[in-house]
Order: structure tokens, then C-alpha cells, then sequence
DNA sequence: CGAACTTTTGAACCCCTTCAACATCAGTGG
DNA sequence: CCACTGATGTTGAAGGGGTTCAAAAGTTCG
């Protein structure tokens, strides 16, 4: 588990991680497990440890979009008003350590607790805003680039990895990037045939030519 | 113009807007004018006066994605971080109020006004996180629908208005919701059909059934 | 193995885009 | 006042990218 803070993940800030690690309490949830609802009064602070998160919003007809995904180390709901607007489940078994709000409140006169909650806040309002970009303007193909770049970022922050495995189905990444899991399948394997990812299995693959698919996402 | 603190817009908390009009420069930008540019250090805060704003981001052949619009009374550049990841330009004749952000940061150390701080980055990552779901998950006409009621809302937060003006152009609209000024045209003309709004001129609609638009957003 | 689920592949369709023409409006100057 | 011009918006027709529906192939786990 790394707690490194770096400004393209959801990584918890330090100062927050060790209050975090102090007061918080452990807890399990299995695969599409929820663990907190839409709607939901947002008393509680979670910190992944392990496993992965995602948080989703639905339409009345059931239509869904994944808002992101979140890996250990990563902070879920520092950056929440009082009302969850997304939903949260675990993506596959999963362990989080969750804390009270108001706990982590009492730790924050200092100013510094406080600041490090507005960056978190202001980081995911980043992130948010790329994603907004790949939504309402990529294509599918560039829709996927940007996936793929984005998780081998996480994975290797100093120079995308070549290497991704990936814990979410092909329904999740299609809720995500706003399109049907047929769209996504094709589009990997439109890209394996132009030789810029290798799949080894379904979740697990080989980013042939970074340099390349970063171009698809420019 | 309003100041009013509404969860619904971008609206400045009075604590802010305050300190604004006692420090700030006031500045006037001509329609399509460049208030402040993508990738720029972000070390002015702006609250509009009067005039519209547009935050825009673009891809590198050109494809343009609209963050948000912005009128009298809303803040924009506190929940940015150093460097702006969109620009943003006047939609039409517009007036701003300007302040540093570290003259603004000067006043913060009484708390109040640092969560202040936090409240409006929270809020925009609101709205940010609903334009997700509309981006990614809802048809052109859906579509149309929820930027026309939002806009409603906005004028009248306590009822859906029934009068909507937009300081917008159909390109702008649609640079907003992912779509082409030529979808955006032929889906106003079939809300129209539908009876569900008038179209007094291009940029003047009367909402005959709102509750029905709103129908079309859940 | 066998059942349930996930992923891939195929074929037809459709919503939205693209390309093109026309309409409308504001501003300018004869 | 009207002709001219450029910007903006609307409408039409054709095309394409992604969806939908269907079925096969692969994966997981009892």
C-alpha cells in the first residue's frame, strides 16, 4: 500500500493518511459490495487498502456512470458535502479503513489538516474536468487511449508502465467512458491489431506503443 | 446583481464576495474576449459583474469542450489550482471584478473564510460530477432538457422559471453538452413541435411544460 | 465437468454527425 | 430605405460511429 501524494491519483494527503491509519477502522467488503449509497448522509471517510473502489450515479432508467475508480492509498469522501451524489462498491474484495468526519474535523484546526482537504477536493475537481473532456469530446478509440494512459500513470507515475492490469469489467470501463461493453471490446481489440496494447488475458495488458496511444490522447 | 449564496450556481460566498468588492480591480472584457487562458498561472480570482463567462478546453485539432457558464454574481479561479486547466472567455460585453489570490488568502486566516474557500471548490466539483453523468450517459435531447432547466433554476432557484434567456451561442451550447450546433438547432426545433417549450427568439425560450423537461433529466 | 458469468464477435440498425443550402439578423454604407 | 455583407441559426439529405440484438467463445468456481 502506497501513500505517496501525487497530484494524478486519488492519493490521500500525508497529513490526512496518518490520522486516517490512527483513528481508523477496519472493514471488508466483497465484490459489488456498497459501500456507502447515493443519497446517503456522508458522515464517514474512506481510505482503500486494498482491493478497488468505484463510484457510480445512475438514471432513473438505470442507465450508469461511473464517476472513478480508487486503489489503495486512494481517499473517498473528503471532498463530499453532506449528501453523497454518487454511489460507492467495491470493484472486486476489497478492505478500507473508514473514519468519522467530524474525528477527522477535531484534527483539523491546525490549518494545515484543513488545507490538505481542500487540495484533495481540488484535485478531484481536476481530475473531474479531464474526464469531462473525454466524456463529451473523444471519440471510443481516444476514450480508451485516455483509460489506458491514465491507469498506466497510476501504476508507474515517473514513466507510464507498459504493464496494466485492470480490476474493473469491461461493463465498468463502459460506464465510465460512456459507452457499451461491445464499443470497449472492439475498440481493445482494434487496438491489439495495430499493434499498440498486447492482451495477455482480459485484464492484464501490454502497452506496446505508449508513445502512440498518448497521441490518441492529446 | 444577485449575491445570493444558492448551492444551485457558482454564486460567491458573501465572506468572498465581500472582501472582492472592498479589494477588487474592476475590469471589462469585449464579447470573445480572453479573461484568462488554459495552462496560465492562476493567481487572479474573478467575480463576474455583469455579462456571461464561458470556460472552455481544448483538444488538439480543435475539439472544444465548454466547462461552464458563469453570470453575475459567480466566482470563478478560487478552486483552481496553480495553473489553469481551462480558459475562459466572455460570452458577450461583460464586467469582472479581479483580486490576487494571495490578497485573498491574506484575509483567509480567520477560517471562515478558508472553508468558505473549500465550500465553493466542493460545489463547482458538484456540478462538474452532474455534467459528468449528462455527458456520459444522456441523449441529445436529454441533454438539451437538463441544460435548459439548470439555466431555469438559475434564474428562479426557488420555482423553474418558465422564461429562459441565453447569452450563448448554439455553438457554445453545444461545445457544452457534446454535441453539434446542428443537433442542438434540430432538438430545440422538436421541443418545440412537442410543445414542451416556445421559442420566442434563438436565444429567448419559454418553458410551457417544465415539469415535463424535467422528466426528460431524471 | 458443468453452470453462470464475462468477454468477444457478427450483423443490422439508428442516432447523431457531416456536408450543403437556405434563412435570419445586425451592422454598414450608398 | 434598401442593398450588401458577414455572422449566426435552421433545415435537408446522406453517411458513419456506436448501439442493439444475438450468439459464440472464454473464464471462474462450485
Amino acid at each position: 500500500m502506497t501513500l505517496a501524494y501525487d497530484t494524478e491519483t486519488h492519493a490521500a494527503p500525508p497529513a490526512i493518511a496518518e490520522v486516517m491509519q490512527r483513528l481508523g477502522l477496519k472493514m471488508s467488503f466483497a465484490k459489488d459490495e456498497e459501500i456507502f449509497a447515493q443519497d446517503e448522509d456522508a458522515d464517514l471517510v474512506h481510505l482503500v487498502v486494498s482491493g478497488a473502489v468505484r463510484t457510480t450515479r445512475l438514471l432513473s432508467d438505470g442507465r450508469r456512470q461511473v464517476g472513478a475508480f480508487y486503489y489503495p492509498g486512494d481517499l473517498i469522501g473528503l471532498e463530499t458535502g453532506p449528501i453523497h451524489r454518487f454511489s460507492a462498491e467495491a470493484i472486486c474484495d476489497s478492505v478500507v479503513l473508514v473514519v468519522r468526519r467530524t474525528a477527522l474535523k477535531a484534527f483539523a484546526g491546525d490549518g494545515q489538516l484543513d488545507r490538505a482537504i481542500w487540495e484533495a477536493t481540488r484535485r478531484e475537481l481536476e481530475r473531474t474536468q479531464e474526464h469531462l473532456l473525454v466524456l463529451g469530446r473523444k471519440t471510443a478509440c481516444e476514450k480508451v487511449a485516455s483509460f489506458l494512459m491514465s491507469l498506466a500513470q497510476r501504476e508507474r507515475p515517473e514513466a507510464a508502465a507498459t504493464r496494466v492490469s485492470m480490476p474493473m469489467s469491461r461493463q465498468d470501463m463502459a460506464d465510465y467512458l460512456g459507452l457499451t461493453i461491445e464499443t470497449v471490446s472492439r475498440t481493445i481489440t482494434q487496438l491489439q491489431a495495430d499493434g499498440l496494447i498486447e492482451v495477455r488475458c482480459c485484464r492484464q495488458l501490454l502497452l506496446k506503443r505508449p508513445r502512440a496511444l498518448a497521441e490518441l490522447c492529446e
